[in-house]
DNA sequence: TGTACATCAGTGAACGCGCGTTCACTGATGTAC
DNA sequence: TGTACATCAGTGAACGCGCGTTCACTGATGTAC
């Protein structure tokens, strides 16, 4: 039974999401092809009529997942993003949270395009939380870019450590709380200037 | 053909040793059981001699790991371990490197003994680093003990968000040297005090 | 507008393959006498 | 110390299973006239 081109193209979007999704919750290596077209309502023998390999997914699910981030997190106040982002709720719903937090271990074996789709979601993360800051001179704008680099970094090896944890573990929670604490405070001190 | 017990028990151990290296290079699923006892030198068949299942002997490696990482950083001055730690070099031998940075977010998805073993690896890691600091009042060991928190979070999510980008990417570099710089300034600043 | 035909998204069986694990077997080691 | 036997680390074939991918088929959609 075919479908319409419009409908073609919805599945397809909707494979996407769910892909981003699954891999976001149980690492590309935890999906299979099969899980993941019946968890989006297909059989498993379509998918290679919208991806030419898993592998192409996973980097289109990415990127997918990198550009939804980066809308949610632009018209945030910076400081409630990272209260958020070091939140028990995030920490505990990788499946729609961060991309770099959810899967920067597993990306790191992956092929190339993958870690293109990584690099270049990062890239866009950064531009985002940069693009708060207003008209500066070259030396301001690389300064506030090393910032933003060192805070991004903090976040992500908070989460990931606190998620490496035994669920319920109250170490878990210390270290979200005591890099949330750390971020603000520089946060902080950074506006004072 | 059976073997000494003490050569058994030194034959288990290199199975463990190998395991940590490569479960660090490949992940656990990246790793399989026959991979694993060919690179140490045996058959498969004798794997369930020596370890209950798969999972178990993920447990033991990292313990192992954890452990072995302790010890080499219990010496070294705290500037020229977080030097060490964000260099390309290490950045580019996860194999013999930090097990925070190349399996946390395996772990995630890993059983209760795997995360435990993270949780008491972490807690070693951060207790190795605050021994430097010499008899303090209740209130300076808090903070020194959040303080490292946040520092081994930033140098975990530096290198796992450089490893994510492709190989001899400049950002990738870029990661490593701003959060390096990052650490380095607050490490100076707090020894003023 | 109506008809005939090509297209192609989606189905479900089948493919080869590698996985974790089991098992009967081997033969040197360790032990009981 | 010497002998007979039990133990058990290591071997390699075999297990069932799930994986990514392929393929012949279906039938509504899209197109050419």
């Amino acid at each position: 039974m075919k479908v319409t081109k419009a409908q073609a193209m919805e599945n397809r979007q909707r494979i996407v999401e769910t892909a981003s999704v699954l891999f976001r919750e149980r690492g590309y290596d935890g999906v299979g092809v099969a899980d993941l077209m019946g968890a989006a309502g297909f059989t498993h023998g379509g998918f290679y009529k919208h991806f030419g390999s898993k592998a192409d997914l996973m980097a289109e699910a990415a990127t997918y997942s990198f550009t939804q981030s980066a809308e949610e997190s632009s018209q945030a106040d910076m400081a409630d993003f990272v209260r958020h982002y070091l939140s028990r709720k995030h920490r505990d719903a990788p499946g729609t949270g961060c991309t770099m937090a959810a899967l920067c271990t597993d990306a790191t074996r992956q092929s190339e395009p993958v870690k293109e789709a990584f690099a270049a979601g990062i890239e866009k993360q950064l531009d985002t939380l940069t693009h708060h800051d207003v008209a500066q001179s070259e030396s301001e704008r690389r300064e506030a870019r090393a910032k933003h680099i060192a805070m991004i970094a903090q976040a992500v090896g908070a989460l990931v450590l606190s998620r490496s944890c035994p669920d319920d573990s109250p170490f878990a929670d210390e270290i979200l709380e005591t890099c949330c604490s750390d971020i603000l405070s520089h946060l902080k001190s950074a506006s004072k200037d």
